[in-house]
DNA sequence: AATGAATGAGCATTCATTCAT
DNA sequence: AATGAATGAATGCTCATTCAT
C-alpha cells in the first residue's frame, strides 16, 4: 500500500504531499480535490504523487488517521497536568476546540469520510471515544462521576464537542442565518460564556446524584 | 429555480425523482450520485430530470430541506401528547432515532452537505435547534429545567442525538471495529439500555440544582 | 415541408414564430437558438412549433428567404423614383444600410448560413446580385456605365455593401478595437462622410473612361 | 489561458491539434466540431486536448488568429517585389485568393466567428484592413491614387476581395444555382477574366481623376 | 389548434491513473 | 527520485423531436 521513501529527500516530498492534501481536502472536499490540485499545492509534479501513495483514497485515509492521532495527542497532552477529572475535561475540550480552529480539515474531511471511507470514519470516532471511556471509567471508580454508563456518556460527550465546535468554531460567532458566507470561517474560538455553559451542562450530566431520581 | 409541473402527471414524476434522489444520495454520496442513477431509480428518462430540477445541486438542497421538514414534523408530533418536558424530550429523541433508522439519507446527505451546500447544512441544524431552544426556554421559565443557557444546551442536545444516532442506529449494535461491513446498516434501533442511559445523562444536565456549584 | 395553417388564428401563430425566430437566431446563432427559446419568445407552447415547421433547419431557411425578399424589396422600392443610375444606386445602398440597421438578423443569420444551409446562403447572395446585374447591364447599354463586366461588378458591389455595412452599421461608429462590447451594436447608421466616400469609390469604378488605360 | 507544452513532444502534439482544428472547423462549423472529432483527426486521445487548450472557444480563437497571421503574411510577401501600387495590389489579391483556395477554413471559420467570438472576427478584419490603409495612404501621398479616403477604400477593397473570393474560389466556376453540391468546393481559382475585370473595377475606383466630378 | 411531458443522443469537460524519459 | 505527457472513462447538462391529451 503506502509506499515509503528511501531517502530523506523523499521523506520531505511525502510530507509535503500530506500537508497539501490536508489543505486541499478541507477546501474542496474529497470529490473535487484532484490529484493535480494536491501536487500543485505541494509543488511537485503530477506523477510524483504515485511514488508515495497508491491512490487518492489512500492518502485520504492516511490523512484521517494522521489528524486523528494529532487531535488525540493534543487532547491528552492538555489534560495531563490536571488536578481532577473536571479540570482534565475542561482542558481536553479546550484543546479540541483549539485544534479544530487550527485544522478545519478535521471536520470537513471527517464528515466526508462518512461516504468515502466509512472505515476511517468509524475508527476516528471510536479511538477518540475510547479515551473518554477509560477516563470516565477511572473517574467513576474514584467516585468522581455519577452512575452513568461510561460508553454512552463518552459518545454523548463526543457529540457535544463536535456540535459545539461546529457551531462556534467553524461557523464563527455570528448567528447561523442563511445569509453569512459559510466558507469564511474556521478561525474563531468558542466564546467563554458558551464554553462555561457547555461545561455546566456536562458537569450536571456527570455529577454523582444523592437525591432520588425521578422516573 | 425549482421548476414545478403544470399537470398531475408531472407532479407524480417530480415526486418520484425526489424519492429516488433520497435513496441514491444516501447510497452513493453526492459526488457519485449521477443523474442517470437517479433517473434510473425513478424509472424516467435522463432528460426528464431537468424538467423539474435545474441542477444536481438543486435537487440535493431540496432534498435536505425536505428531510429537515420531515424530521422536525416527526419530532414535534411525537412530543405532542407528553405530560411534562421530560416525557416530551424522550418522545422526541425516540422519534428522531426512528426517523434516522428509516431514512439513513438524513445523516449521510446532511453530513455531505458540509461541503456541497454549507447553506443547506446550517439551515438544517439551525432549524432543529430552534425547536429545542424554544422548548427549553419555556421549560426553564416553568422551573422544569435548571439554569442552563437554552441555546448552548440545545446545540449540546443536538450533538448528543446525532452522535448516539450515528453510533447505534447507523452503525448498528456491533462493536465499531474495522472489520464489519460499514454499509450494512441503517436499520437498527437504539437499544433500550443505551437510550435510558442517554436520557439519564440529559436529565442530569438539565435538572435544576439545589446545591452550590463548583466554579 | 412547410406546413401552412388552415385558420387565421394559425396564420397568426405561424407569423409570430417566424418573427421570434428572427430575433432568436440573430441573438444566439443557429446552434444556440433552441426551439424552446423560439417558442418562448413567440409565446406559444413547445409542441406548437412542429405544427408549422418541420424542423429547425426549415424555419431557418424560410427566415433567410424571408429576409432576402424583404431587403430586395426595400432596395428596389428605394431606387424607384431615381432619375439616373447613380441616384438609384445611392438610394439602394441607403436602403440596404437602413435595413441592416433595423434587422441585424440579416447579417448574423446569413453569415451562419454558410455552414447551416449553404443552399440558402448562395441563393440569398445570388438573388441580390441578380438585381445588380440587370441594372448594370441596362445602364451599360445606355452608356451610363463603363466597360466593366456587369457580373463581376455586381459581386464587387455586393461585397462593398456588406463590408461597409458590417463595419459601420453593425459595429457602430467606434474604432473596431478589441475592447468595445461587440454585441452592443446594430443601430448605428453609416456616417455621411463614409457613405459619400463609398459612393465616390463606386462611381470611379463604374464611370465610363475616355482616356487610355494603364497596363 | 492557452497552455504551452514544456517538451518538444508536447509542442508537436499541440501543433497537430491546431491543424486538425482547421480542417474540422472548416468542414463542420463551430457547433458541430466536437472535441472528439478534433482529437480523432489529430490522432490523440480526447483528454489530450485539454492539455493544450482550455476550451473549444480558445482553440477556435487561436485558429482565427493563426489564419489571420498567415493570410497577411502571404499577402505582404506577394506584394514585396512589386514595381508600383497597382502591381502590388494585383499580387496581393492573387495571394489572397490562393490562400483562400488552400485554406477554405479562413472563410468558413471567420464567418462563423460573427457569433462565436465577435472579438476574433473584428480583430481579423481590422488587421487586414490596416495593411490596406497604410498602403493606400502611402500611395495617395505619392499621387498614385485619387482622392479617396483610405479607410473607406480599404474596407471596400476588403469587401470586394471577400465576395469575389467566396463566389469564385469557394463556390467554384459553376453558376451558383440551388442544385450543385455546395460542399464540393474550395479548390477552384478565380478565372483570369474575372480577376482582370475585378482589377479594372478597382483601378477605376482608385485612379486619380482629372475631370470634374458629378455631385 | 395547442400544449407540456418525455426522451435519448450528443457534447464539453474533468480526472485518476499509467508510462516513457 | 521526479516529471509531464497521454488517455479514456465518466458525468452534468442541452436539445430537437415525438406523443398523448
Amino acid at each position: 500500500m503506502t509506499m515509503h521513501p528511501a531517502t530523506a529527500r523523499g521523506e520531505r516530498t511525502r510530507a509535503r504531499l500530506l500537508a497539501a492534501a490536508e489543505t486541499v481536502f478541507a477546501a474542496h472536499g474529497y470529490a473535487d480535490a484532484s490529484i493535480t490540485r494536491i501536487t500543485d499545492a505541494a509543488g511537485v509534479g503530477q506523477g510524483t504523487f504515485y511514488l508515495y501513495f497508491a491512490s487518492k483514497l489512500e492518502i485520504f485515509e492516511e490523512l484521517v488517521d494522521d489528524l486523528n492521532r494529532r487531535v488525540r495527542h493534543a487532547m491528552t497532552e492538555a489534560g495531563e497536568g490536571a488536578r481532577d477529572r473536571l479540570e482534565a475535561e475542561r482542558a481536553g475540550f479546550r484543546a479540541f476546540f483549539r485544534f479544530t480552529a487550527e485544522h478545519p480539515a478535521l471536520y470537513r474531511v471527517v464528515r466526508e469520510a462518512e461516504l468515502v471511507s466509512p472505515r476511517a470514519l468509524r475508527s476516528h470516532y471510536t479511538r477518540i471515544v475510547e479515551g473518554y471511556i477509560s477516563a470516565l471509567s477511572a473517574a467513576r471508580a474514584a467516585g468522581e462521576v455519577g452512575d452513568v454508563d461510561p460508553t454512552v456518556a463518552a459518545w454523548a460527550l463526543m457529540g457535544i464537542g463536535e456540535m459545539i465546535g461546529m457551531r462556534w468554531v467553524l461557523w464563527g460567532d455570528g448567528v447561523a442565518g442563511d445569509d453569512a458566507d459559510p466558507m469564511a470561517s474556521g478561525t474563531s474560538q468558542v466564546p467563554d460564556e458558551v464554553f462555561d455553559q457547555m461545561m455546566r451542562f456536562i458537569e450536571g450530566a456527570l455529577r454523582p446524584r444523592g437525591e432520588g431520581e425521578e422516573r
